[in-house]
RNA sequence: UCCUCAGUAGCUCAGUUGGUUAGAGCAUCUGACUGUUAAUCAGAGGGUCACUGGUUCGAGCCCAGUCUGAGGAGCCA
């Protein structure tokens, strides 16, 4: 008879040598001599395997032929000391039960090393891996944090709506939500898609962002925050994109930009302590995994700093904030920008910062998180507040070594006739945004916000250089697998 | 979308100046082994050299196109 079901995870912390258990998982490793098999088990709930030990005389060689890598299976024994080094205790196998049977000549994943790259295209098998198990677990943790964190603080999680109708936002190309038949589109006298007839009764697309709906639950509720999917269709290829991803926005009534940049920044940290906290093993394992694959590396492009190093350094600095102006002056008189090295060079205030720029500032110059702030308003959304200076506009982004911009935010403008004036110099339709307006119009309040992307967050506690491997299925353009 | 690089066994890769029958490690299978740690040792099987076309007496290698992947850029979180 077995016994009920323990979590590995249990039975490596909480259990007793001398206790009768049963774990169940999926073979990770099977190792046989002419009397003894030792089979490494692991069920998820941590990057520890179990070992089970059995004389290989009392069990049915049929069954032990079947105990392969991949193979689901219950062992039910007693915990003993291990003889051997590598764990503290093992699991003398009493019983041994095979769910279901992985082909050894058809399982893609092997006992040894794989690279990211073909674990994508396993990407259902892929959470079998030591790797992406630790990193399915640190997210999880992230993503409780990120509860745990505006709870604590007393915000309110809403959720924003995954359809929208706005179209107005500015924030890249959008995927349509429609239910026409593609084939016979309902067409008006002029030729055009007549979105009268499609089920909102007018064109639609999914979620860029939640913020203006955000403000609008902060101008009630004071301070809330939206975690929930976002869809882009922009036609990016690159390790830190992704055509779905997660956000985490924050809105705050009564914050200047200020205030945003304490809460972002104390939120960054309150997560990756949590990571650090509670993901101990698993981060373990991502430092040394981290640091096999730097060692490949030539000596240039290897980081400084190791995983846990780096993540120890981010609590325990200040981030460097610096305004747009001071950042262009920096980079003016810099290296690179002198030596003519970079790509897009630095002349006069006013130029977008460009990825190597933002690199040489965090990786380069100050060597930890920066904070820039006040961005010229010709360059920044219509939302953004419009500073005294008449050139800027009070918006920050967070910029973390290795990730770029990690948070992008900004006080709001919350004055009704500056807001409009931006929007019809921009030419943002206001029509299509009186509820937005509204806010302005009835009670308005300085306020403030941001976006993280958690993927990117996931990226950096992880250190994994590409974002499709810290969300169990990307999207991608020309990829939507599984 | 643009630029660069790559595609050879299940996986990771080598393959010389274009020259006979395409190689290794791991994995798999068979056997050996009294406690292993990605076990070890011996042997075996395994290939549309991404695809299409071209050059050549001869192409894994050279050329063109296509597909796929990666890195970088732009866009951004």
């Amino acid at each position: 008879m077995r016994e009920k079901r323990k979590k590995i995870k249990e039975i490596l912390s909480k259990s007793s040598v001398g206790e009768r258990v049963t774990a169940m998982g999926w073979v990770r490793t099977k190792r046989e001599s002419k009397n003894v098999v030792f089979i490494a088990i692991n069920d998820g709930s941590t990057i520890d395997n179990i070992q089970a030990v059995g004389d290989t005389g009392k069990f049915d060689e049929a069954l032990l032929r079947k105990v392969n890598t991949g193979a689901s299976v219950a062992v039910t024994g007693e915990l003993v000391e291990s003889q051997g080094a590598g764990q503290a205790v093992e699991l003398q196998a009493e019983i041994i039960e095979v769910f279901g049977e992985a082909n050894p000549e058809q399982y893609p994943l092997q006992p040894k090393r794989h690279s990211l790259e073909f674990l994508r295209e396993i990407a259902h098998l892929r959470p079998r891996t030591n790797t992406f198990s630790a990193i399915m677990r640190v997210r999880h943790q992230l993503a409780f944090a990120v509860h745990q964190f505006f709870h604590e603080k007393g915000f309110v999680y809403i959720n924003t709506p995954i359809i929208t109708a706005s179209d107005a936002e500015g924030a890249g190309e959008t995927f349509k939500v429609t239910n026409f038949d593609l084939e016979k589109l309902p067409k008006g006298e002029d030729g055009k898609i007549d979105y009268t007839q499609d089920f909102f009764g007018k064109l639609t697309n999914l979620t860029v962002s939640g913020q203006l709906e955000g403000e609008l639950g902060a101008l009630a509720l004071g301070e809330i925050y939206t975690f929930g999917p976002t869809f882009r269709a922009e036609n990016s290829n690159t390790t830190r994109h992704l055509a779905e991803f997660w956000m985490i926005e924050p809105e705050m009534a009564f914050y200047d930009l200020t205030d945003n940049m304490d809460l972002a920044e104390e939120m960054l940290k309150y997560l990756i302590k949590s990571a650090m906290d509670n993901c101990q093993s698993d981060l373990a394992f991502l430092d040394k995994r981290l640091a096999e694959e730097e060692k490949v590396k030539p000596q240039q492009e290897r980081s400084e700093m190791g995983l846990l190093e780096r993540l120890k350094f981010i609590l325990e600095n200040d981030f460097e904030r610096v305004s747009y102006s001071d950042a262009i002056e920096i980079l003016k008189r810099s290296k690179p920008n002198q030596k003519k090295k970079f790509k897009y060079l630095i002349e006069e205030w006013g130029a977008d910062l460009q990825s190597e720029h933002e690199r040489f500032l965090v990786e380069k110059h100050f060597k930890k998180p920066v904070i820039l702030y006040n961005y010229p308003k010709d360059i920044k959304a219509f939302y953004m507040y419009q500073n005294d200076d008449d050139k800027t506009v009070a918006a920050m982004d967070i910029l973390f070594p290795g990730i770029g911009e990690i948070i992008g935010g900004s006080q709001r403008e919350d004055r009704m006739d500056k807001l409009k004036a931006r929007m019809d110099q921009m030419g943002i339709p206001s029509e299509e945004l009186w509820w937005y307006l509204d806010t302005r119009k009835f009670g308005s309040v300085p306020h403030s916000g941001y976006g993280l992307g958690f993927e990117r967050m996931v990226q950096f506690v992880t250190g994994m250089g590409n974002i499709r491997d810290v969300i169990p299925f990307p999207r991608t353009p020309d990829n939507c697998e599984f």
